[in-house]
RNA sequence: GUCUCGGUAGCUCAGCUGGAUAGAGCAACUGCCUUCUAAGCAGUAGGUCAUUGGUUCGAAUCCAAUCCGGGACACCA
């Protein structure tokens, strides 16, 4: 139990006894005492003020002297300021907790409680190669998943690859028209950029196709469209000469988008795409062959990202086999009367009365949309594993996507329908705004891994360390831990929540606020350690001195890690484990640099007693030990020295 | 138009189940490497917590309105 735990449940007992009361653990308020003050942890009791019918101060004065009273192991003593009633734990219950802890791997993870969760993450196109937002949707999942199993369940990875489409097609036809066969093993290029190019090399074809068409439409010569879209048409292009829209510049790009769309459906290129995705459909030799051979480059780019990132699932879906998943739903939905049919035999259901839309389930055609899809394999999903969660970590554009999904599951009457749980995250934005694939603006991901280690390659050959005890293989594999932790950790620090800013004009720091911070912490201490040497068994030391400011104090932040795991799973953030853990890195610095008269308080091999250097080595096992478990939870790699 | 998320130091972010004088890192400036790793430590400076009103012993935190910005509301995924 922590610490914080066991103070709640003291003081609900004094409030209770003292003053008759029925009080429970969430009334307790309790804040970690604020430096200035004497006492590491501080109950606040303003609020029992009324039930005490004290004034603050006395209310504290009697809530204090009670807890000493019927707690001398946990409470040594008190001390008041106005309704702040500041507790200063015994050092006996520090010192016995770090005793109990400081070799204990696995402390602070919650024991199996044999439930599952499953996390879909990553779930990437197969038309072009990873980019920073897919690294902090990987990370943000990875991560998510660890903190989850530290939390006690068992977890699924899992990872719906959407390897069909209009947009696969693409990179297929503009292989076909320009690559003149060329593969990866020719070309030397990692499969997913071979494709990547080819995407990209569709879109300038369409462009330049389009803007032939959009010129003849702005001169109203409507030839490419047929009768319904050129009354469309004209209506925007007249639009567009109006005195109050051409002075507004929003007004006039919005309708010169709209025109623009149009005419890119129109292109040639563009038909022939939509030709292709038919032919796939109906499951045309050729195409399949074509479709299998360039989704097989792009998985062994992928495979090769995901290897060096760390990333892995348990579970592989593939949207060629589940995108027919969901008819039947859809189906069962029709009968009960929960979906309607329109007159074109489109089939929707009605959320209005929860305040939404109408949303479309099945085309007129019968052919399925994304919705349809995606009940679907939560069904697949539930039945293959009935767990008590499905999650999903998706970007928060798609905030109303799984708000629809959830409602409309429950609306069939599914059982995976409550555990559904959406993880959305902001976005990655650059300094100017949104990375867009068609501007050209994205950031890719194996170019930012790349620039990365090398990074800290630079920094560590720039730092002057004698890197000769390093073998070639060792130091290749210190600039990955270092350049990718820094990578993670840039990504992971932030509310997941909330959208981030990159800025890919100036490389991410190594500095402060940084996972290297942390590496290099943790690399320290297995420094000393090192130079201590063999030691006497630690479990039998009697430790009498007190305990010095900065030694408690690391305990007590050591001891925080259990509730941090349990926070980080309430809030699904990561962010909480990375905050936690810097500030651990943080205060271990603090106590390792420590002088007076430049001698080093808290030295560890030139300790002022044999007692001292015993309990500090214990107290720097317990911080590494910590340390390497948080970046765990985070999916980062801890060096042995740096 | 409707819904939704955000606005904290020059920059990037913590803090938000209401609690004491709002914190880090970066950038700027001062110091500290002959003894456990300076990717570090200690310090200085930097704030109308978007604005206004409300709730109360107490508001960056809760409520309302306003301003600014993002996103969603597709027979795209």
């Amino acid at each position: 139990m922590s610490v914080v735990q066991s103070i709640r449940q003291a003081a609900v007992v004094a409030v209770n006894s003292l003053y008759n009361q029925q009080v429970s653990e969430a009334d307790i308020a309790i804040n970690t005492t604020k430096p200035e003050f004497e006492g590491e942890y501080t109950i606040v009791v303003f609020s029992f003020t009324k039930v005490s019918r004290q004034k603050p101060e006395e209310t504290a004065q009697s809530i204090g002297e009670y807890l000493v009273a019927n707690n001398p192991d946990l409470i040594s003593k008190f001390n008041v300021v106005k309704g702040f009633l500041n507790l200063s734990i015994n050092d006996a219950y520090w010192i016995n907790f770090l005793q109990q802890q400081y070799k204990n791997a696995e402390r602070g993870f919650l024991p199996s409680n044999g439930k599952k969760i499953m996390v879909e993450y990553s779930s990437p196109n197969t038309n072009k190669p990873l980019h920073l937002g897919h690294l902090r949707n990987n990370f943000l999942g990875y991560s998510i998943a660890e903190i989850i199993k530290a939390n006690g369940y068992e977890v699924i990875k899992a990872n719906l690859v959407n390897d069909r489409g209009i947009h696969i097609c693409k990179s297929m036809l503009a292989w076909q028209l320009f690559a003149h066969g060329d593969t990866p093993q020719s070309t030397g290029i990692k499969g997913d950029h071979l494709v990547g190019d080819y995407y990209v090399k569709f879109e300038t074809v369409v462009k330049e196709q389009a803007e032939v068409i959009i010129d003849r439409v702005l001169e109203k010569d409507f030839q490419d469209f047929d009768a319904a879209e050129a009354e469309k048409l004209e209506k925007l292009v007249t639009a567009l000469h109006k005195p109050e829209v051409k002075e507004n510049e929003e007004k006039t790009s919005k309708i010169m988008a709209d025109i623009k769309e149009m005419s890119r459906n129109k292109t040639e290129i563009m038909q022939q795409a939509k030709i292709m995705l038919q032919q796939w459909e109906a499951g045309n030799p050729e195409v399949r062959e074509l479709w299998a051979q360039m989704n097989s480059w792009v998985y062994e780019g992928f495979e090769q990202t995901y290897k060096r990132l760390g990333i892995d699932f348990d579970q592989m879906y593939f949207e060629s086999e589940t995108y027919l998943l969901g008819k039947d739903l859809v189906a069962d939905g029709l009968e009960k009367g929960v979906l309607f049919k329109k007159e074109d035999n489109s089939v929707w259901i009605d959320l209005t009365a929860d305040g939404l839309d109408q949303k479309l389930l099945l085309r007129g055609d019968g052919t399925s949309v994304y919705m349809t899809q995606d009940l679907g394999t939560a069904r697949l999903k539930y039945d293959q594993y009935h767990m008590e969660k499905s999650m999903y970590v998706v970007a928060d554009e798609q905030n109303y996507h799984f708000k629809v999904l959830q409602l409309i599951l429950k609306k069939l009457g599914e059982p995976s329908a409550d555990g559904i749980v959406h993880v959305s995250y902001g976005m990655v934005e650059l300094p100017e705004g949104r990375m867009k694939s068609r501007e050209g603006t994205v950031v890719d991901a194996d170019d930012l891994i790349d620039e990365m280690v090398k990074t800290a390659e630079e920094k560590t050959k720039e730092s002057g360390k004698n890197l000769d005890s390093f073998s070639e293989e060792e130091l290749r594999e210190l600039f990955d831990t270092v350049g990718i932790g820094a990578m993670k950790f840039f990504l992971l620090r932030v509310d997941p929540k909330k959208k981030m800013i990159f800025n890919p004009h100036e490389s991410i720091e190594l500095q402060g606020f940084t996972g290297p911070f942390i590496q290099y912490a943790y690399a320290r201490i297995k420094s000393i350690l090192r130079d201590l040497g063999e030691l006497p068994s630690l479990e039998a030391v009697q430790f009498k001195e007190e305990l010095l400011p900065l030694e408690r104090e690391l305990i007590i932040l050591n001891e925080q890690f259990s509730n941090i795991i349990i926070e980080a799973y309430k809030e699904l953030s990561p962010s909480i484990v990375a905050n936690y853990a810097f500030q651990l890195a943080q205060l271990f610095n603090s106590f390792y640099a420590e002088k007076v008269d430049g001698v080093p308080t808290y030295s560890i091999i030139r300790a002022s007693s044999e007692e001292k250097k015993l309990l500090r080595t214990q107290l720097i096992m317990l911080t590494a030990n910590t340390i390497k478990q948080s970046m765990k939870l985070l999916g980062i790699r801890v060096p042995e020295r740096m």
